[in-house]
DNA sequence: CAAGTTGGTGAGCGCTTGCTTAGTGTGTTG
DNA sequence: CAACACACTAAGCAAGCGCTCACCAACTTG
């Protein structure tokens, strides 16, 4: 359940000690990717932001694309396993909900950049990789409507759609990486809570 | 009211006739800006699109940035235009919410290449030209934010923050550029109605 | 009809790009 | 200590970029 707040960090798990120059590649790429875009951006600049000569982006990875690649799916996977995760300790539809909204909202806010990278730039990969991206985020969107679903089967939800739930839920909180910046008037929690109320509100869940 | 449905189409008024060489560079630089982004666009790819030499674009626009330019500020004005008279023949607060959205929403759709380029790409304008489109955008939400805080004075809205309301518009009908196609689920019709019937939940309107 | 204006073409310039390659210093291993 | 592996650098190369410029044909105008 702990986030990384450090938005240009990139590591699967942090672990403690300097970073690799990998490591320190990955997060200078997530900067400059999100602020400039994937193509404005130039390797001599990424290697240097990382503190090493113009070329030595080549010696941990073979291509531009891929080092987007690993940007994107990292990314893409964490969402994923945070989605689950949030869900699993609770059995009632409206927690479960609230969870996934909430969490996913808050994703979104604290790793602004990396969510920018993965919504904004992934078609800019080989469209073998966009394949590979393009599966997690289905089963992202499989995940909300499981929740959905699971809550008008026992009835507490009540709308005559569940795509139109899970098209809601999508957009309030992907959205925010579009807008969001750490100096604004919410806090990712903040907007975690305001998103999970409003997609309970939308369901006409009992009391919202 | 009545809205161009081709996407491409970039006249400020459609006039009958062949369409000018100056509007099939728009139109050409909608699809490719929108398709592999500003960057990855080049201006060869403009002229032959429209079906002139390597080289006409120097014709028509200064540079690439400012034929940029031209297609943020038209989309943007447009959109700040649409609002202001979507709200106009209604005085109940409920009615020129539901039109706002409703409108605002559609035109995310149909026109979501020109959206997308208003949204994703208006960071590789100039300075100043930033400035400008900043500026009709904030114009946008601040029609959004009144009409809400209308109904909030009249007492038919009950929430207790207008801000969370306007995002909420605002991340609903703008993400629709992100993931609309013509061959999806929904309309862009249906989407209007399907998004000012969730606005209005959101802001308990009575009977939603 | 001479002179200018408009809208267009084709060649190409100066620069930058992603990426390669040869080489270097350092640590490790048999 | 020879041999090798590794992380990294310096110096480019071929290709492609935005943009310029000389030129031209078709109208418009005095």
């Amino acid at each position: 359940m702990t986030e990384l707040h450090d938005d240009a960090s990139a590591t699967e798990m942090p672990i403690p000690g300097p970073p690799t120059s990998e490591e320190r590649l990955l997060r200078a790429a997530t900067t400059l990717f999100s602020d400039k875009g994937f193509e404005a951006t130039r390797t001599r600049d990424i290697s240097t932001t990382a503190g090493m000569s113009p070329s030595a982006m080549y010696v941990h990875f073979p291509s531009k694309e891929d080092l987007l690649f690993q940007l994107v799916r990292r990314s893409n996977e964490r969402a994923l396993a945070l989605v689950l995760s949030a869900v699993a300790p609770f059995t009632d539809p409206i927690d479960r909900v609230r969870a996934l909204v909430r969490e996913f909202s808050i994703m979104h806010a604290r790793n602004f950049r990396r969510a920018r990278i993965a919504q904004y730039e992934s078609r800019h990969l080989s469209p073998e990789h966009h394949q590979t991206v393009a599966e997690t985020r289905l089963q992202i969107r499989v995940a909300a409507m499981r929740e959905v679903q699971n809550g008008l089967d026992q009835g507490v939800f009540l709308i005559p759609d569940p795509r139109v739930a899970v098209l809601a839920i999508m957009s309030l909180a992907v959205d925010i990486c579009r807008w969001y910046s750490p100096d604004g008037e919410f806090t990712p929690e903040e907007l975690g809570d305001i998103n999970a109320d409003l997609v309970l509100r939308i369901l006409h869940a009992p009391g919202y």
